[in-house]
DNA sequence: GCCTTTATGGTCGTAGCGACTATTAGTCGG
DNA sequence: CCGACTAATAGTCGCTACGACCATAAAGGC
């Protein structure tokens, strides 16, 4: 902040990018946008967009994921900063930094092509890929703190519908782990912790049921899981 | 990234600001530089600087680090990026946008004014601010980012010079969480942890000496830390 | 010598979790 | 209606890790 006078500084253009996230037939899936220009026609790319004049990132991002969601209301949705990405070569044009976010969705909509977007879809995760510029460390980037905040808060119910199932639960971190887990335990471990789930009065969810009905739940209050939940050790995750 | 057509977008200046912390004297502290004109004349500020044309953020971070401790090697030094700030009332000249970061340092330097920066000192944590613009919010974040660190992963040791006790690695742990902890337990769970720290054949530390000696130790090459090294439980910690 | 200080070595009880078994309540296919 | 299958729920057992202690060792101060 300081040397206004003494230091030259250039202006960069600046714009968020968006790793969104969702859950599609207990796959993950990432919202991805066509590039209609060079460079990197033709390629896929996270949705973003350039910060307009009197727009803090976190109201960029949260106007950009409006524009290609196309939802009424992303008042609710889970938006959490990510990093900023400022490598001089990232963009072959010009000098771009951009700062990148991670949002959950629940059921996700069809996305409409809308914005300045040529096409926006939903794909796999893991057949997305190669993306434009540096999006696929960023996407990678996403993945992983989005893994880690699994383990600390109880974002998982951002992924879910107002009201869910513990198996649905279950099954985002399953997803987005990459792992089995342990049913009962899975369950033990969230209604043991206060503020994760709160039941839903006599309501079952009978839709498509095979199986025994399972009671519903909707998100609690708590934002952190004290203590965290663990995923199965992977010797010497990254820090 | 999309849009180049579409939208007109507005040039922004982009700096970094850093929240470089140190263990003096058993005492939590930043380092600060004085502004030594408007606005916020005679506040102090968080070190920082603007990014050069063809920097990275986080090479322009280790650039004013150097600049601002004097050292000569600052390429060891542990600096993570923190977030990103980008309210647009948060300079009152012009619209910035700045990456914080964070940065351990082991035996502080005496910081020579060097740089653009009328005067530069440690200061205490806790008898730092108000400071000027958002940087007690930064402050803020990074110190709440570090603690969070301690627990997951071990850069505790960046805060310890190359060889150093357990009792001044707990002495960190003390210092940034505020809490004290039970000096056999943290021993024994320090010791447990492949990698976290490899003892010194044969030395100890003599100097200062009341009591009995302490084995020295070294920082070992793990960087996670599992399972976490959990601070006292308060209760609804921030995700 | 004795007391203080700090490091180090240990015990004991318990909370939490992994692995596993059992029961319940539904659908499906005859 | 009956049994096979499926998924949810309930409970058990054992181990690990940790918190709260107590004990001993090795230094300095007096």
């Amino acid at each position: 902040m300081e040397g206004y006078d003494k230091y030259a500084y250039e202006p960069f253009a600046v714009t968020v990018d968006l790793a969104v996230l969702t859950l599609r037939e207990g796959a993950l899936h990432v919202l991805l946008v066509e590039r209609g220009q060079e460079p990197y026609a033709g390629h896929w790319a996270l949705p973003g967009g350039f910060l307009l004049p009197d727009e803090s990132a976190e109201t960029a991002a949260r106007r950009e994921l409006a524009e290609e969601t196309g939802l009424d209301d992303v008042s609710g949705l889970h938006l959490e900063q990510l990093r900023t990405y400022s490598e001089p070569d990232r963009d072959p044009r010009m000098r771009v930094v951009s700062v990148a976010f991670t949002a959950l969705l629940p059921e996700p909509p069809e996305p409409r092509g809308g914005g300045d977007a040529a096409q926006a879809r939903w794909l796999p995760y893991d057949s997305a890929g190669p993306l434009a510029f540096d999006h696929d460390r960023i996407l990678a980037d996403a993945h992983e703190r989005i893994g880690a905040r699994l383990e600390n808060s109880c974002v998982a119910t951002a992924f879910c519908p107002p009201e869910f199932t513990l198996g649905e639960l279950q099954q985002v971190y399953e997803t987005v782990w990459g792992t089995a887990l342990d049913r009962p335990n899975f369950r033990r471990k969230v209604l043991a912790t206060p503020g994760f789930v709160e039941p839903v009065p006599g309501a079952a969810r009978l839709t498509g049921g095979r199986g025994k009905p399972a009671a519903l739940y909707r998100a609690g209050a708590a934002t952190s899981l004290h203590p965290p939940l663990l995923r199965p050790s992977r010797e010497g995750r990254p820090a």
